[in-house]
DNA sequence: CTGAAAGCGCTTACAG
DNA sequence: CTGAAAGCGCTTACAG
């Protein structure tokens, strides 16, 4: 009777068969030590049991959760749904849960956290890293993602290349002069999106950078970034190193009365969940999440059958170099669009034409 | 040697102290069975050996996982970082860790995620609901957070309240005709939403609902809503059912060259990560996440307790009625801000004037 | 206050 | 092809 209250296991399985746990194992396994039809009725019986197999047995038994642990610096990050779905379905995929952790943006929680991992017993940590923070050697293999710039093993979108890609965009488009938006002049990422942008400058075009973190410092959060000044000064496109931030600028122009795009240009980053929900929709620059995440997933999961396997110790001659890096193209999105090419007639009131 | 390749466990401690594992275990769990002195030292060596405790035996012993399942529909959704920031600080403070699935808005993908969950041996599952499905009873405790108008047991935001104090605000400010702006019809928070906010309206005060996906339906993805002809029939405010849509709204209003909120004021709900970015910063509602996320947490280490206490057959007569509802109350967050008083003349040109 | 022993559910050599 | 046995790291009655 109070048996159904308890779930099936091996023991249960093999007692109703008249065979061993040891067979039963074999047969759910698949390791092919078992006749075929044994295995068949075996199979049979676990399906009528509901049987599932218990994680906690086998992990103490292997040494292996198969659990990955993802910490992330903000969960409350926008980006961060596009990271842990990626990070969750490649981790699905390789036969991997996925744990969170929140660090806070602070390193003693980012030591903390990883600590409560290890504890819980992953197999492996994914970590996000921002503005150049370092994670110390913990005892599990780890993979980073971050930007390319970062030193150590990381796997990251290609920053600088999505740069280019969008002042190719607005040059091609016919813009001479670009203001760049950046919000935080420390962030590795958004610099190095930045440089790509300067890379491709040409045809006499020039750019302006301002951040929006001075610019707050200064008159106080939330002020306006004097975006009309700049396009009386001439400017005709805004790119700005991130969504939010783009859609900052798109709202302060678009409230200047400048029309978007007809006077003004602005282009994004990141190509995150409202990006094609505002008028005029964004053109922004989208990161091969999948990609990063199933390479970083990969990386890890190598690691570990490697550690299983038991090639801990690299006797003799240290080999390749320990840094192993590996940067996933971006791509443009081009939207409805928030930036178009300067054949309209500029008009010089800056108004909105009906 | 090798023996610094592998993780310590109880035996080695207790192997160093000369003392039983049994005593260790006790030491370590601080069930008072063991003389302080003798105490102190096993804590030290544990310490001093880095000794982290193996939670798959625990696991094994205790049939107790101390993780979590967070089950959502779409991790993609704009409301996840605040949900599952949530959620894993609540469930990291009572000792849980949250493993993470996603049910792709599909109901099969949802069986089987929550059927992976169990695998792993998760103690109990919190589910965030969408579109009025419902979860099959699973063997584990459950806690949903959802709509209060959701059948069975749900944690939850007053979303009619919410509605109340929107309208409530948007009334007090002199507002008079006001258009309510829904995303998807069957939403039953999103009815909910609207249900409070029409509850309110007084003072002769008369809405119109227009809902984003019956616009799209006739008029393709990313179509205009026609709002300026609402400001030109007289209305002056647009209340939406969230911030995706109100974003939506405001840059289409901007767009058409009517300021805000001097010509029209926007509300939204949920309090977004961009909502203070935006120019002007969107006037919005905020679900209490912290508290929604404690009491399902709560709720649910509760229903894990008694199920590992054994109580699980109700004997006798059946007590209360198993349909537990708690609904949390919203706040209004009024910033910079994207909805004003009606004091200033009203312009008839829809024109931004200087 | 301390210890010997059993057992949670599984896998893995090893024998037959 | 199948089974008996050991053991992963822990906790929990039970005895002393």
């Amino acid at each position: 009777m109070a048996s159904s209250r308890t779930r099936p296991n091996m023991s249960l399985i093999a007692a109703r068969l008249d065979v061993s746990v040891a067979t039963v194992s074999n047969a759910l396994a698949g390791k092919g030590r078992v006749s075929p039809d044994l295995a068949a009725r075996i199979r049979a019986m676990a399906n009528d049991l509901c049987y599932v197999p218990g994680m906690a047995g086998r992990a103490l038994r292997t040494g292996r959760s198969y659990v990955l642990g993802l910490v992330l610096p903000d969960i409350a990050n926008p980006l961060f749904p596009q990271i842990a779905q990626a990070i969750e379905s490649s981790a699905a995929e390789a036969g991997y849960g996925v744990l969170i952790a929140d660090s806070r943006n602070n390193v003693s929680t980012q030591t903390e956290v990883i600590g409560r991992l290890l504890e819980r017993g992953v197999d492996g940590v994914v970590i996000v890293l921002r503005r150049g923070t370092r994670v110390a050697d913990v005892g599990t293999p780890v993979a980073v993602i971050d930007s390319p710039s970062t030193p150590g093993n990381t796997v990251s979108a290609d920053h600088w290349q999505g740069g280019q890609l969008v002042m190719d965009h607005l040059i091609g488009l016919g813009h001479r002069k670009i203001l760049i938006i950046g919000n935080n002049p420390d962030s590795i990422v958004q610099n190095d999106r930045i440089g790509g942008m300067k890379s491709r400058l040409s045809n006499g075009a020039e750019s302006e950078v301002i951040w929006v973190e001075k610019v707050e410092a200064r008159h106080g959060p939330g002020c306006p970034l004097g975006l009309a000044d700049y396009y009386r000064a001439g400017f005709t496109a805004c790119s700005a190193v991130s969504d939010l931030t783009a859609l900052r600028a798109l709202t302060e122009i678009l409230g200047a009365g400048i029309s978007v795009p007809e006077n003004m240009s602005v282009t994004g980053f990141d190509d995150l969940v409202w990006s094609p929900v505002v008028r005029p929709s964004l053109t922004t620059v989208r990161m091969d999440m999948a990609t990063i995440a199933r390479i970083a997933v990969e990386a890890l999961t190598l690691a570990i059958e490697r550690r299983a396997a038991g090639d801990d110790l690299p006797k003799g001659p240290v080999k390749a170099p320990p840094h192993h890096k590996e940067s996933v193209p971006m791509s443009l999105v081009i939207r409805q669009s928030s930036a178009r090419a300067m054949t309209t007639q500029r008009t010089n009131n800056g108004g909105y034409s009906k």
